[in-house]
DNA sequence: ATTTTAAATGAGAAGAATTCTCAATTGGGA
DNA sequence: TCCCAATTGAGAATTCTTCTCATTTAAAAT
């Protein structure tokens, strides 16, 4: 994880900005949820803690901690943007038919984070690795599960 | 790529969805753009060679394609969704920053895509991979490219 | 070719998500 | 403690997407 409470809210100091009650209580959420949440979700949360809180400021909050690499957001299947903490390293396989999202891990992707610094001069700071396809539920029988997209070799 | 223009509206009409004008309209400007693009670009592009069409059109069918695997939205950065057709196995490396997206290619994926079928019995029809970080351009002097967030060893 | 019928469409209203505006508040340096 | 630019809350405004429903149409049946 790139980075615990501590370190999140250090480097937004770092970088200029306030430590308001509303930004440690957002901080706060994203870090005690183990799943992407929607920003109406993560007000909710955040009104729980702080009632006073303002919507807007969980959007401008949110995009702030985005540009600063410490939230990602991704947006699978169907539903609006979600937010989670980033360097989470989540891998995602998005069913296209009933939405179910599948995780996953994988440690293959080190060595190309690696090339890419190299290649591209890009510093890396989180990824968001999707495969979009049927799930097992919803793939009909007689369906050739090696009839995939892509031709690579790997 | 996963589908000519005979393809992929063989598979809509397979599917048992007729084969209306819009339709094809749609598929082709989505076939004539190598780009992602917004639905109201879409739309507008649609629009320049079917003029009576509807931007809900658009949408209704941008959704449909997608459950039929046949077109994926990606998300990137900012901005709204953006479609594009499905199969085109596209990395992209987004910048917090700036904004910029770059397209790179690579071939390490073919294995995992395998692996995945076998270990959820999941058909992969497309994929989206997101790096997100920090341009060369964005980087700021004496940030280290080695303090990436994620641990893997690839 | 004509008829038939459910599917698809266009137009604009409706609904959601996100951003903006601006007066009031506040974190944190001086 | 004082000060001021940064931040906030509230709701308006904007933007994106979906919905409604009367009309049109693809394509199967005749």
């Amino acid at each position: 994880m790139i980075s615990g409470l501590k370190t999140g809210l250090k480097k937004l100091k770092e970088a200029g900005f306030k430590l308001t009650p509303q930004r440690r209580v957002i901080f706060e959420v994203l870090e005690s949820s183990d799943k992407h949440m929607s920003a109406e979700e993560i007000h909710k949360r955040v009104k729980e803690r702080y009632p006073r809180a303002g919507l807007a400021t969980t959007y401008r909050t949110l995009d702030l901690l985005k540009e600063l690499g410490l939230v990602t957001n991704i947006n699978l299947g169907e539903e609006h943007k979600h937010y989670e903490l980033a360097g989470k390293c989540h891998y995602h396989l998005v069913c296209l038919r009933c939405g179910d999202v599948i995780e996953f891990g994988s440690n293959f992707f080190g060595k190309i984070e690696k090339g890419l610094s190299k290649d591209h001069g890009f510093e890396v700071t989180d990824q968001n690795v999707e495969f979009h396809g049927y799930c097992s539920k919803c793939r009909q029988k007689g369906e050739k599960i090696d009839d995939l997209a892509c031709g690579y070799e790997g």
